[in-house]
DNA sequence: CATGGGATTGACT
DNA sequence: GTCAATCCCATGC
């Protein structure tokens, strides 16, 4: 079972939070999403702010499709492209709680602990063996599967927070993560240490 | 054609 | 806490 186009086809934001509960799966490797960030041409931080080019290509494109870029030169970090055709928007999949071929995972990372497969939009996409070659691959017939939330994660509840890693639009709250999931990729901005989910809020819907 | 900058991670102090 | 790895892409000559 697979997510339709039309999911796609709505407000970023909206998708990112929808997409929290979500299975993302590549070949026997599966997990559920987790944590989410929104993207969108009319912010900085999002590649197609700039406008169309070589690389914005695929983000300008189809919603549905899969948008996946090298990060830092090391790693690939992958994208659902949203909205209509001809708006830059997309959101990146930041972190799974794993739940299959977790053998397979573990062998692709090189570590021991299942909260380290996934907890991060890079080790994800090893995990996952999700690459370059699957930029611009469609999300709704491809190898790259995301289907809707399990019954167990039917009514998650989500916290809100800005986004990370970025220098721009450091103010909005783009980013969304199942309250009190394990895997995630950092710990909330702002939060003291020693006070999990101190300026974590819950988001309104 | 040369250069600078990342939507990160892992190792080290 | 700091820092290097590493490469694609956008920009500017």
């Amino acid at each position: 079972m697979v997510l339709p186009r039309e999911f796609y086809d709505r407000p970023v934001v909206a998708v990112a939070r929808d997409l929290i509960g979500c299975t993302l799966a590549h070949g026997a490797t599966a997990g559920v999403i987790v944590e989410t960030e929104a993207y969108h041409e009319s912010e900085p931080a999002c590649h197609a702010f700039a406008g169309v080019t070589q690389r914005t290509r695929v983000l300008l494109g189809a919603p549905g499709t899969a948008y996946v870029y090298r990060s830092y030169g090391i790693h690939a970090l992958f994208n659902a492209v949203c909205e209509p055709d001809g708006v830059g928007a997309a959101v990146l999949i930041r972190a799974l709680e794993p739940t299959a071929a977790l053998t397979a995972m573990r062998g692709r990372r090189g570590v021991d602990a299942v909260g380290q497969f996934c907890s991060g939009p890079g080790k994800l996409t090893q995990a996952l063996a999700i690459g370059l070659e699957h930029n611009a691959g469609d999300l709704t017939s491809g190898p790259i599967r995301i289907g809707p939330r399990p019954a167990r994660w039917k009514d998650v509840e989500l916290v809100s927070g800005t986004r990370i890693g970025i220098t721009k639009a450091l103010e909005l709250e783009w980013r969304f993560c199942a309250a009190g999931a394990r895997s995630v990729s950092r710990p909330w901005p702002g939060r003291a240490p020693s006070r999990p989910g101190g300026q974590a809020r819950a988001a309104t819907g």
